[in-house]
DNA sequence: CAGAATCTAACCTATAACGTAAGATTAATT
DNA sequence: AATTAATCTTACGTTATAGGTTAGATTCTG
């Protein structure tokens, strides 16, 4: 395929989770998981790993932040395998970025109706005065008696 | 069927549950937790409700829809029982609110760093070519490389 | 050759709010 | 009374994700 680097330097598990910042069962789960390719190695030799497979955990690491399940990282890299042309699993993760936008998007829509909800509960306990006694005789003197759900009918005698 | 008022005052769980749109194993879940008083039954009797433990239930209900969590109510419940004025409950859930308030607010601007993040990348990747290129000698002539933790060096020599 | 590092395999964890099943008992209906 | 329906208690299961945590064996390093 291609050179590698004339530094090209075997790296132990331990050595490459710790330059990325990850643990060692995180790599050989990922390995696991066929994020990260298996190293070759012949009877049971341990794990010897190069550059490219830090820059490939950085790398997953990355989309990761941009809130990628590992199945979707998966995904992509299976995509990308098969395709030399990369445009298949460009177009994937394009996908999935707009879909989290979306998600986002939406996210922030119900966060801004909660926060203005949790406004108005907030106005509303500071100003009445007795919690305990909602619902119940209270009701009759409620501001907010006819927006509550649990205000008590004013004419029942009790 | 049934002849609802004065006269049939005591509800079996399964129509309490109906009435409340929630399950028989949520009322006996709640009443676990202290959410909900136990009825009061002699020998092996089964549970009956009143009004009362609906419009409680309805409550329940509506704190969770506020984002609390059932300890959280089960919290100020049990405050209440001790507080006849009601305040102490009323602070709490007053704290509660500001809490979730805070949280919410915090959430939305990660949100909006997420979004904008989001944005930028897919921006990106509706230009950029080569995926599966990257990172790699594309680099070179990528107009984001300088943007990019990966970016392969080409001037800088060992 | 001691002791670190790594190996595989397999179970464990957290989180909340119930779901579901078993087997027995109580209530309602016919 | 008999049958059916509802309810009872107890207790384990669910859902998902991304690893954590042993254990005991093996390999590598100094």
């Amino acid at each position: 395929m291609e050179t590698k680097g004339v530094t090209e330097k075997y790296q132990r598990i331990g050595e490459l989770a710790k330059e990325a910042g990850v643990t060692v069962r995180t790599i050989r789960y990922y390995e696991e998981l066929d994020l990260l390719e298996a190293p070759k190695r012949k009877n049971s030799e341990h794990r010897r790993y190069t550059k490219k497979d830090l820059v490939y955990l950085l790398r997953i690491k990355q989309l990761k932040e941009y809130g990628l399940t590992l199945g979707e990282i998966a995904e992509i890299i299976s995509l990308a395998k098969d395709d030399p042309s990369g445009e298949k699993p460009r177009q994937k993760l394009l996908f999935r970025y707009r879909d989290k936008l979306k998600q986002a998007l939406e996210k922030k829509d119900k966060l801004n109706s909660y926060i203005s909800e949790l406004r108005w509960h907030i106005d509303q306990l500071e100003e009445v005065g007795h919690f305990q006694a909602c619902p119940g005789e209270e009701c009759r003197y409620c501001k907010y008696r006819d927006l509550c759900q649990f205000a008590v009918e004013n004419r029942s005698p009790e």
